[in-house]
RNA sequence: GGCUAGGUGGCAGAGUGGUUAUGCAGCGGCCUGCAAAGCCGUGUACCUCGGUUCGACUCCGGGCCUAGCCUCCA
């Protein structure tokens, strides 16, 4: 079997074939850091990170880079509003998302490039596209000139004339054709900037990706990726830059878009003033929870996130990491293969409900397995986790995690439980009910099995 | 207006031209003094109207509805 990738380019499921099977290159478009990560900004996050681990299942050497914008016009508003300097700003929330990022289990990327640390490789490739003859200096500005990329249009499938009639911004009146694009702009001297042929300035937005993949992966990469709000104007921006500057027919060979996280149906965003910020959520979730709902539905589709939806991501994991707790793994965990059916169902276009649906088949499995099988069983279980990103955590800690505050010694806990054992003995349930119901009030679940009573502190 | 996705059981959410998704909740059972947990069992679900077909939720066409992009946006 080989992997599939859904290509936004085709509009289909393809095999993926690597163009170097030495050296697969992956790109993903990073976050921009002046304020917190939102939950619809973590989904990209979490999905390419698990394609990052499939790919590498099947290639020994993936290199995946997932940039960090640190110039943009929103960073200098921030800064600007905070009257700090824009890299208090980035810093600062650059930390944060690689916490929030670390607490959904999204590990770090190959290569994590920063645009400042690519001014001179941005400067350059804007100088061979005027040399090239697509792009035009204008009052301070530089501009890509679409009009002769004939591609202007095809991962988007836009047809250049009619946006120009759809238009409904004001176009800028030194562009030559409205759907040109800045890729340097002048810097006022209150703004930050570098110097340039054209002038202190600094980078548009688009031209940044478009340097650093080529600087570290090269001219032409297996796959881009992002949200599908970048198709266009974003990623059409970046083939056009690309292409004309490296001369190439081809920038990405796939293109993978990631659906929107939806708050009651509509777009998480800033504008709507429904977004929910991880940083926030995980102050009151585990983390897994939220990386198991952001799996549970597959990446091309919209997710609704809601309250309802965590909760039972939370029940699940409770399920099995109770069953993880109950049945200790096989001492050569770290040698076991991940379920079949999951490898199977991610390495077909990411299908993680499917992958899910396989994970929670094979806890079933061990639930009520043979006992001498439990152990190869919670160890594959364990395995496959790993490979989802999921139950990776000593069952004790999430359950820990999650416990209400107790008062109570646990002398005065097997206290009361052996009062309660006497009263049961005595077959006096109504007093050992009450001792139970004094217990539960505060926090200790009591559980009566064939070996006697035990307890737990009760979940939150 | 142009372009893109989508409409599946109480909710979430996969998938398939004829056969069990899965999770959460509900219901019945096992276990228990009773519970809890766990386990077992359990649902004539596929927006609408036509068409293709021996047979369509699955393919094709029309309609209705929803969301998104066309402007910063994951």
């Amino acid at each position: 079997m080989s992997i599939r990738i859904y290509n936004t380019l085709s509009r289909e499921k393809e095999t993926f074939v690597p163009l170097d099977p030495k050296r697969v290159t992956l790109y993903a478009c990073g976050p921009t850091v002046y304020n917190f990560a939102h939950i619809g900004n973590a989904r990209p996050a979490v999905i390419f990170d698990l394609l990052y681990r499939v790919l590498s299942r099947r290639f020994s050497n993936v290199i995946y880079a997932r940039n960090i914008t640190d110039v943009d016009d929103k960073i200098n508003a921030a800064a600007a509003e905070e009257g700090v300097s824009i890299d208090v700003i980035t810093r600062r929330y650059a930390d944060a998302y690689h916490a929030d990022m670390a607490a959904l289990g999204v590990g770090r990327p190959t290569v994590e490039p920063r645009a400042t640390d690519h001014i001179d490789a941005i400067v350059k490739m804007i100088e061979r596209l005027i040399e090239l003859g697509h792009a035009y200096e204008a009052e301070g500005h530089v501009l890509f000139n679409v009009e002769n990329f004939s591609d202007y249009g095809q991962l988007s499938r836009r047809d250049r004339r009619e946006m120009i009639a759809g238009a409904r911004v004001e176009v800028a009146p030194y562009k030559k054709h409205p759907g040109d694009f800045v890729l340097w702009k002048p810097s006022s001297d209150d703004l930050p900037g570098w110097d340039s042929p054209w002038g202190r300035g600094r980078p548009g937005w688009h031209i940044e990706c478009s340097a650093m993949s080529a600087s570290h992966l090269g001219e032409v990469i297996d796959i881009h990726a992002g949200g599908q709000d970048l198709v266009f104007p974003h990623h059409e921006n970046e083939i056009a830059q690309s292409r004309c500057a490296h001369g190439t027919d081809t920038f990405a060979r796939y293109w993978m878009h990631n659906g929107f996280v939806t708050v009651e149906k509509r777009k998480m965003s800033k504008s709507l003033g429904n977004t929910l910020i991880v940083h926030e959520l995980l102050k009151q979730w585990p983390g897994e929870a939220l990386r198991y709902l952001l799996l549970s539905a597959h990446y091309r589709q919209p997710l609704d996130w809601s309250e309802k939806a965590l909760e039972q991501a939370q029940t699940t994991l409770d399920r099995l990491y109770g069953l993880l707790r109950d049945h200790a793994s096989d001492a050569f965990a770290e040698q076991v293969e991940p379920d079949p059916a999951v490898t199977a169902a991610l390495e077909d276009d990411l299908n993680t409900p499917t992958a899910l649906a396989a994970l929670n088949g094979l806890a079933r499995q061990l639930g009520h397995a043979d006992p001498a099988e439990r152990p190869a069983l919670a160890a594959r279980l364990r395995a496959t986790g790993e490979l989802v990103g999921l139950l990776q955590q000593d069952p004790e800690a999430w359950f820990s995690q999650r416990q209400v505050k107790v008062e109570l010694s646990e002398a005065d806990i097997l206290n009361l439980i052996e009062q309660r054992q006497q009263a049961r003995q005595a077959r006096d349930f109504s007093e050992a009910d009450r001792i139970r119901d004094q217990l539960a009030d505060q926090g200790i679940v009591i559980k009566d099995g064939p070996d006697g009573t035990s307890w737990e502190v009760a979940a939150r």
